[in-house]
DNA sequence: AATGAATGAGTCTTCATTCAT
DNA sequence: CATGAATGAAGACTCATTCAT
């Protein structure tokens, strides 16, 4: 099946990425990663590399998004939705394997001089806050406030997730909710 | 003069590492930008890439820690430091170029899955975060409330840098120090 | 097509390696001899030189074994089979050029400190002194004496023509047969 | 001293063209094994390598002499001579590493065409067989019977050592002298 | 006499992509 | 749709040699 092949890919692609970053993964990785034959990704993916890595991005987009899903739709506090975040990306980090990064930064920040790649990464970051943003209006935020803190959450997120890959411990994620919930 | 093909190198190094990562830069590249010719590299580092890596890495760093001073040094409070830090890094990122990103990462974490790399970054963060510390306990913190500032600053400061790039606008930089000084 | 694209860049390699020996000859002396595009050979020799070196020695080795057939198939004694093999090589010898040596010393012994290779080169020499041991027997030797004048045959044919190619004269190689079937 | 910087860099230029070939040993590793600095080689060898392998295999020969002295002289009789001469090279053989080969055909004649390599090489066989021409009118052979059993010693000595070299096993080079002193 | 930095052509190999089937 | 062969530019790295000190 088509779909089929054009996902094992993606996701494979979005794995491999996301550990060593795009130009640390050579098509031929992917490829052999995914069992998929050479000539086959071009019928997937026209514009070869490029194109995969777009859909990859896109790929743990929609994965981040359910993160956030299953994180804050159980909670009854704002505070209560960003810890739970927190400790499930720390648990991700430690079933993926230290090596890990932001998926969306090593792909399409990391790797390539490429105006459209910094154009979907501003879009997919976004995405992440609106989406992090109207759990938190739901929850009872003012629209600015929310606003506010579905950024910093992210910021934090992200800027965490480095310490922890360089640390190799994800117990640094694990911290970061409290000092977000009471401030500095 | 020795000295100086080889800080030139690195120095270069660093440059191009940190706008495309380890694995988008060629030795070619880092040759031609710096005018010094390929046999010379292997004199200076004899691992070749993966040395002048380190190196560069090594050079972002004391650069980094000057900054750090630079900010503390002049500074009454740690809020006045700490924001004076984001301004300036907000100032690099202007100069630099908007697709750079945090050396060190680009450098260390992207690309290549070598332990060296990770221990040095390691070390590198752990300075960054050691030299914060060391500033606010001279501005009157205490030593624990001084030592989980300067990580949260790292960590802000690193997911700052991201948002940042992907926004190609480092207005996101000069408005974290508000968040962080206030909590959320 | 592809056999023929594979097959040539194999005897190429033989050729050459024999002259000057696994270290002596580029990749790219072979590609530009055999016509072949710089990007092609990895298809077929997935693991690069070496590969294409044992696929070479074979390729030597099944001439070799052609030779011997040819020197042994029409004779009527043993005595008359090993001196057409000298002179047919003599023959060679003077045909492909002074310079050349044994194709499987050249290429496996001589260069890279390869464990396969080693175990190569003897699977082949046994063969050879296999096939002449088999020629023997089928005219009229024992066993015993078959595989020791096989052994000696493929000595003295190695040792000659190593005084052939140092004397660049392949009459050493035509004097040895009489030595051989009088002793010393 | 002067000689003994010289003698150091032909006598382990001669053992690892021996192991790997002319062009199988950089310059580097010779350095790295003989702990000569870099510069130095150009003082004592002004054409460089070419110059180096042409010492090294006049040294290599200069042992190979000896050797020969030292078994015809003590015997009684041209077999007692050559068998002892097989018995002492298979000793060596299995002391200096079973990769190695003849010192003066991995030096000379594997690795670069280079006329003067041959033609070196050439003299060198001949000086060895003279050698043993002496020893053997000298124990009561007729010259042209010597020169003729001199040169088959030379052959299958040379051939015995490359079987030797593919097995891994000095016994083909012990088995050798009787084959020789029976005949076929 | 001795040295280590400098050099650029050379090494083998992998790259992303196109093409004919 | 699917495929494996073909491609040559680029990858990192080593080479033997020269030169200024």
């Amino acid at each position: 099946m088509n779909g089929s092949t054009k996902d094992k890919l993606a996701w494979t692609a979005a794995k491999l990425f996301q550990e060593r970053g795009y130009d640390g993964v050579g098509l031929s990785d992917i490829l052999k990663s995914a069992r998929v034959p050479k000539g086959s990704l071009y019928h997937h993916f026209r514009q070869g590399k490029s194109d995969l890595a777009l859909a990859a991005a896109q790929f743990a987009s929609r994965e981040m998004l359910r993160i956030i899903d299953d994180a804050f739709l159980p909670a009854k506090t704002y505070k209560d939705g960003m810890t739970t975040l927190f400790f499930k990306c720390a648990k991700l980090f430690d079933l993926m394997g230290k090596w890990n990064g932001c998926p969306v930064s090593g792909i399409l920040l990391n790797g390539a001089y490429n105006p459209m790649f910094r154009e979907t990464s501003e879009h997919i970051f976004d995405s992440w806050i609106e989406r992090v943003t109207a759990h938190a209006t739901r929850l009872g935020l003012s629209e600015n406030d929310a606003k506010e803190r579905a950024t910093h959450l992210f910021v934090v997120l992200q800027g965490g997730w480095d310490l922890a890959r360089a640390r190799q411990n994800s117990d640094e994620l694990r911290r970061l909710p409290k000092l977000l919930s009471e401030g500095l």
